[in-house]
DNA sequence: TATTGTTATACTCTATAACTATA
DNA sequence: TATAGTTATAGAGTATAACAATA
């Protein structure tokens, strides 16, 4: 077994269950998951085209319609024409949304540190020290995209 | 800011973000990602009653009573009464949900080793270097019982 | 004709409330 | 009366297929 393998094979269940413990740790009533990740893409890299939304979040656009429908009724985002082209629209936060996402986040982020308060010193810098390592790792998979997906859901966030 | 939560901040989002990437590009229609999971703590720490199954999860035991209902059907796990307990029941792995999960890991460690790769060296050696300690924050969020643990390798998540 | 987005439909995951059976 | 689990019901997220509007 390669090196990179194995490495992958001790990774995975980590990076998986610390997800889902944050995730079931910190409900969020008032944010889904689902909205939780679509509201930080669009603060990201939006004003968003509803396709490449659906594209970053790896979801159908009909899904991205839905989450997107959903959280424009409770005021987190809008939706405006794209002036270039006339079948497009392009979404955005509004500053609800923003706020709102602002306060999950720091939810989940003190969730996070409350653990990590509980490591050693030792412990804490190697997580530190991995942190941008995982960042380079994320921004490969960013690259290649464009393959439909077809497939039982994912839940996200 | 504290640096605990500093590096929380950091963290949390590439925790997310791999952990969608991962789920999102190995679709694996076989299983769902709550069967996955539910599988692979029944893996690790069945026979399992309902309720554990369901507390470790961190869902309703509706919720959890749905899923095992479901991979039932599917032959992937099997319910049988608790010898102690009348109102009880347990719920372990058939051979073929412990090879379809395997498969399933098999796929995501692939995934994960392939972006592994096309790091530095260095890189590698920093994630690596901060497994055991993201298994150490992983391990302060369990949920302690009193059962004994089998010893199955996780292959989980 | 091709692309962007929405609507229609169906399935899974999820929760709360009500119910059954056993302790 | 309390606990373990299931059934009933409802809402969110997801997908594919079919449709409308624009390029």
């Amino acid at each position: 077994m390669s090196r990179e393998l194995e490495l992958a094979t001790a990774l995975r269940p980590v990076l998986l269950r610390l997800n889902n413990a944050v995730r079931r740790q910190v409900p969020s009533a008032e944010l889904t998951a689902a909205q939780c990740t679509a509201l930080a893409t669009v603060l990201d890299h939006g004003p968003l085209r509803m396709g490449e939304l659906a594209e970053r979040e790896r979801v159908s656009m009909p899904t991205a319609t839905s989450v997107i429908c959903r959280m424009e009724k409770l005021g987190l985002v809008q939706r405006r024409p794209d002036p270039g082209d006339g079948r497009a629209v392009l979404v955005e936060l509004t500053r609800s949304g923003r706020k709102r996402l602002e306060e999950v986040a720091t939810q989940r982020n003190a969730l996070i540190a409350g653990l990590l308060t509980r490591l050693d010193a030792s412990q804490r810098d190697a997580i530190a020290a991995a942190v941008p390592a995982l960042t380079a790792m994320l921004a490969l998979d960013q690259v290649p995209r464009a393959e439909p997906m077809r497939t039982t859901g994912s839940t996200t966030g």
